[in-house]
DNA sequence: AATGAATGAGAATTCATTCAT
DNA sequence: TATGAATGAATTCTCATTCAT
């Protein structure tokens, strides 16, 4: 009966996607059945599968949008050369947050279920995960040649203890470890360059 | 033969369980069978279920084992009155790193399938998780009121960044995002305090 | 090919309880599995799973099915004001005994599985089997109020006897102790009512 | 160490039939494991399988028991030559409620979970039950012969019309169908009775 | 595009029984 | 006699995926 154009095909398949969000982050990737997608999108599950090749492909599909975003982001801070290199970590830390803010259900999924799932998901992804280390690492390598990091330690092991950091701490919002009111997201960002940056010591 | 006396009944309980390490390290908690623990440990099947409850119960155990010796390595540090902040967070990495270089594997479980699996052992263990995080929190309160750490970040914020960057560490090691030779180790330990008591800026 | 719209899905349905009760009266419900249930049916394992909840789920679907039909027909003949209770008894007891004539395998598995099975699915639908008993014991009650029968016994005691007895010979037909011949079915109905209402004392 | 003579091994012998008894009854014998038993007698259950081959021998033999007294008790009836029929099948009713009175766990554990468990115990001991059917027919017959019942009915289905009548009642106690007040065993004998040998029918 | 009936592989768990001590 | 560690067979149920309509 009703033939549905192109756009309103994207418009399902963009359901279904909102639709995974909301229900991986309510139950989980692996607790969750394909058919509770499909409820929560509005559809039947087979249609699912025409738009996906699989339930996997459904989470890959959320995260490589995200990180790919998140990627660019970091490219274009990056690319900033009137930014110093403290002001560039911020900007990333600033962005994950306001990521987070913005949409915590999928950055929930995409932590929870992908970057911290080191065995499934986060392994298969370790190549893309690991570009955004690497794109970290380049700036403080930068920042040591230029003398504005000082080059006590590595680039990749600044880049790892940058991102675990700020990783770690939303994931304290996520399983209320850390308070998470709007204020505490603002000061997040401050903290995490303070830390990594300015290190605890008192000056 | 099979003997059964109670001393070497206790022996078969820990060869099961040191066969686990092996078996989830190398296929992963939700990828192994039951019958390949068993299989592991030279044992039948159902010894397996005559010492734990479950598959569950397994993971559960190699986990609070391991969990509460760092936490009473941390208490022990703490209780040290004659370290500074900065020496007590050391030691604290160099016991998380010492026992990863002591056992890969069973750090490997602990961080991979318990503390960063958010969603399932990691929630389940989210209270004794945190203890580790108080612990360390608590040094930092104590450091900040003693002036030797400054109070930009909350403590609560500190220790979650400090662990994340040792958890991170570890992650890249086990995953082969960062080099994981001997010498590394030791400088790894210097490298997270450096990173987050002295901060990445250039002094 | 297998088709798939809705009223040919209800006779997959349909197939599968059929084929249970063929399963459950040749080798009885625990002694069978549920892929016993899917070959007698010519479906695929998952389909029962598809249809029902449980391999207890298709057990109770027939005895529900067919104990609603029984206590549909005590009802109907409860409410016939022309018949004297005597009759009653008789048409309940002709009710049954004509279950058993028409689908031995059905009245088998309800009898032995259900009613008879006091520790299992008797017990879960003890309630149900009740209403019988108390449907019963209504005819008799009003039965001694009119003075047709005399008011000897109560009669939850005689409804319990009176259902005992019936049961008792249907078994004694499953079993094979007692011959059960076309004619021996019309001659139980008589037999029931005659021992229960008449007595075994000579006039 | 303490070595036992025949006597007190016999002793530990019906500790666990006892046991065996309270266990099956609360639990059903499906339902219980053979370590429930042992923990109930107060041994290891190794010692189980030391008096018995098998958990089911032990039911057989607490039905065996108990059964073959119920025969002998028949057979004493029947062989009393003073005593009317309908004597005779009062005193039958009178030895199993009293046996029930005397021990309901007892004649709970053999109705449920041998005479009515019709695929399982019922089946393999229907030989044995049978004999009592027989014998209970026996009388009947010999009271057809002799004028004191009427032969409207077979003795085979008297009988089994009485003993199903019987069970029915002791099953009405075990489950709270009926109330089993210490008056109300006294009353179902002559009950039993008067249903069977007299009749509903009004005289 | 959309539906949902049909498929079937896969794994944890239970527990009666054995047997070394 | 007595113990309880050790064995391993056996079966339910889940759910991602396919595919006829």
């Amino acid at each position: 009966m009703a033939t549905r154009n192109p756009r309103q095909a994207a418009e399902k398949r963009r359901q279904i996607l909102d639709a995974a969000v909301v229900v991986f982050a309510r139950q989980g990737f692996h607790t969750c059945r394909v058919s509770d997608i499909a409820d929560e999108a509005g559809v039947a599950y087979g249609l699912v599968y025409h738009y996906f090749r699989s339930k996997d492909e459904v989470l890959d599909t959320l995260f490589l949008e995200r990180w790919d975003v998140l990627l660019a982001a970091i490219r274009e801070v990056d690319a900033d050369a009137s930014l110093a290199a403290r002001d560039k970590l911020r900007a990333i830390a600033s962005f994950i947050v306001e990521s987070y803010r913005h949409d915590p259900d999928l950055m929930k999924v995409i932590i929870v279920e992908v970057t911290r799932a080191a065995n499934s998901f986060g392994r298969r992804h370790l190549a893309k995960i690991r570009e955004a280390y690497d794109l970290i690492a380049e700036i403080v390598a930068k920042a040591q040649a230029s003398g504005e990091f000082s080059g006590a330690v590595t680039p990749a092991f600044a880049a790892l203890a940058f991102y675990g950091a700020i990783e770690q701490v939303l994931t304290g919002w996520i399983f209320d470890l850390l308070p998470g009111a709007p204020e505490d997201y603002d000061q997040a960002k401050d903290f995490v360059v303070e830390t990594i940056c300015g290190g605890l010591d008192a000056a």
